[in-house]
DNA sequence: GATGAATGAGCCTTCATTCAT
DNA sequence: TATGAATGAAGGCTCATTCAT
């Protein structure tokens, strides 16, 4: 009933402009989303008006709260359709894995940085990031959704690490941020400060130079010696 | 340096109202960017109006502009005042430091570490890196004032510990990330999505925990065996 | 970029037009409440626009928001703002009056009719009327304000018309409708429809036509036979 | 102007969803016109939404305008939909009554009053007067259908009153005021600012007292003594 | 006949900025 | 220097109306 394809046979092109009315439904919402995405990315969320949103969407203003309540609703939405894939994304790869933890962490770093630069798999935490403060309910929301389900598992690998005797004692919670703080910083300077290496982001490079310092630093103590 | 007193001598003293403490002129813009830096801390850039700036900072709305050309001047002003020092802390600490880096690398993280509770010392790096899509001067200022001062700094010293066989062979740039990353993280962790350990920030165990691992990571290899 | 003064020194006819800072203040406020009277009196509320207001008063959209903080304020101002002076003139005619109530019906009845074409004067009660469906509150303020002020007098002077034997026994409460009803008929009828009689409103022959209906419907049953 | 019967035949009846008591199609336009007068009473003209009435009738948006070309027809149909019973009842009433209208008159204000809680009844009046400002046609449609046929009836049942000698020489159209007046007030004032008299609307003693009053007040004057 | 996606004009409100005093 | 009244350009959101299906 609404899905097929409409195609412009008029053999003169008779007025062009502006098909008016569309009808798609289905793919809307995901459009819009696609759109506000990129332009709260590039712009900020205050800085993006819902105008240049429902253009870049290709339709109109009206219609774009016709599916989504507010512009507030907007970013939750983003939020809510990145949520999912993240935090599956983490826990798949981590699962209930027991032994050294080294291997799994390093799946971790290399599938991190090697998405870095793909915008659509970053884009939503930064935007989370950088708009918590004017919405906490949805930086709220990541937390809940994202970041207290993986945080708790990853704390559980390198606990397990810990007791296995695989990796040094080190405090599990506090660990994660040396895993992972490294690449944020290095998203940081990069994004905010233009600041990379020379030649590009090095997402390699910046990976192998971590994970040494990183897995050279977890070796057990008694591995020394 | 702030507090002469220059007197309105004027003999026949009009308009007495709102005593107040009796504010000497010069020290107005520091008073602005005072309630500024405060209320774009607390509330955003754009979710703050001018107004409330003034009125945070004591005086009108228009006197704001008495000091300050436009609302985004405030945040350059705002950066401009809190980039001498911190450049120059970082630098006074590393200097022309030779030899083993891990001593300085201790100082300095223990320094940044045990102010990252003082809302003064981060509040301007957290408010550029929050506002760079929207305003990339500042960012821009910011970089080219602080960053590209303090981190060839920081390189040199990584630098000259590899050299010096100090320290394992590592990527002098890309290290830094390894250095500081953490302790960005533990930031915003800790105030975007209220993600502490328990018991407050803890931020002497994450230094801790954090040098233990970077400084067994960042040891000599033949160090061992 | 705009911050340099730039002078536009043509020394010939710079630019006279819209003097655009006007400084008034002390009487804004009351001029707007004119100029939203006149315009809700004529269009209605929901159909008035602020900025319709705004012009009529001779000021911008914005200037409007100085004085009140939303459409509806402008609403409750003007209620506010008659509120006192329309129950005082009720109440100092009634006051504590003792005795035969006609002539003080006489009176208020009069008034009453020859104040009906004054816009000024019935103005805000028939706003209150028509708009109290989307505005509950500002008929419950009305009612608060005036009705249960000059009602319970009104009540009281008739209750103790009948207790003195002045008139006949009546339900004073449900007597107030047959004394006023008339006049709130006729303006409708006026002012909804149209309907007036032949020359124009003819307040007094109504006053006249009512009153005599009236008086000699509450004469005491006993002066009759 | 619409309303004619046009049955939707198709043998096939495709899109059986939503059997929901099988609506005959003439029925539409009726059952639209309850939803809009119960919500145009509800909450006003303007703040209802054609969506709303649309709902509440059991249909889509668009199929409104299938049957009104404008929101403002609902209110036009509304109008029209009343005015012929409405004046009929008030016609058949007086018919060419010849005689004391007093009895009339009783008959004709004790059927307002046991139809003044009927919203059914006053609704459309109601509306009408709230809305004239907004809708002047709509008004002047009223009055014509209703007002113009209606009140020279009443006013040549009064007239022949005085011209027989059967009550007080009044003027017959001011008249008007004095018997419907009082009811007209007493419903404004109970559904405007919820003024009633202890224990609900008390219709018959309003009724009672209103014509007590003016029955003895159109008594002729030469009865007396 | 029905639907509901789509539109676009318009409204209320905010706020950075200006300028007379 | 200081004020705050005034402005005007948006921005978020609503809704009557249209039209492809």
């Amino acid at each position: 009933m609404k899905c097929e394809s409409q195609k412009t046979s008029s053999p003169i092109a008779e007025k062009p402009r502006k098909p008016k009315f569309r009808r798609r439904a289905e793919a809307r919402p995901d459009e819009v989303l696609d759109a506000a995405l990129e332009l709260f990315t590039k712009r900020g969320f205050s800085r993006t008006t819902v105008d240049q949103v429902a253009k870049r969407a290709g339709l109109s203003k009206g219609s774009v709260y016709l599916y989504f309540p507010s512009k507030k609703a907007l970013l939750a939405g983003l939020v809510r359709r990145a949520v999912v894939p993240v935090a599956n994304m983490a826990l798949g790869v981590i699962a209930d894995y027991r032994g050294d933890p080294r291997p799994v962490i390093r799946q971790l770093v290399g599938m991190l940085a090697s998405n870095m630069n793909d915008p659509k798999v970053f884009a939503v935490p930064k935007l989370v990031i950088r708009e918590a403060v004017g919405a906490p309910e949805i930086a709220q929301m990541y937390r809940e959704e994202v970041l207290d389900r993986a945080l708790p598992a990853m704390t559980r690998l390198i606990a397990q690490g810990v007791e296995g005797g695989h990796i040094r004692k080190v405090d599990p919670e506090l660990t994660i941020r040396s895993i992972l703080g490294p690449l944020m910083m290095h998203l940081v300077m990069a994004e905010v400060f233009s600041i990379k290496p020379e030649g590009g982001l090095a997402l390699d490079r910046l990976a192998d130079n971590h994970l040494t310092i990183l897995f050279a630093g977890l070796e057990p103590e008694e591995a020394r010696l």
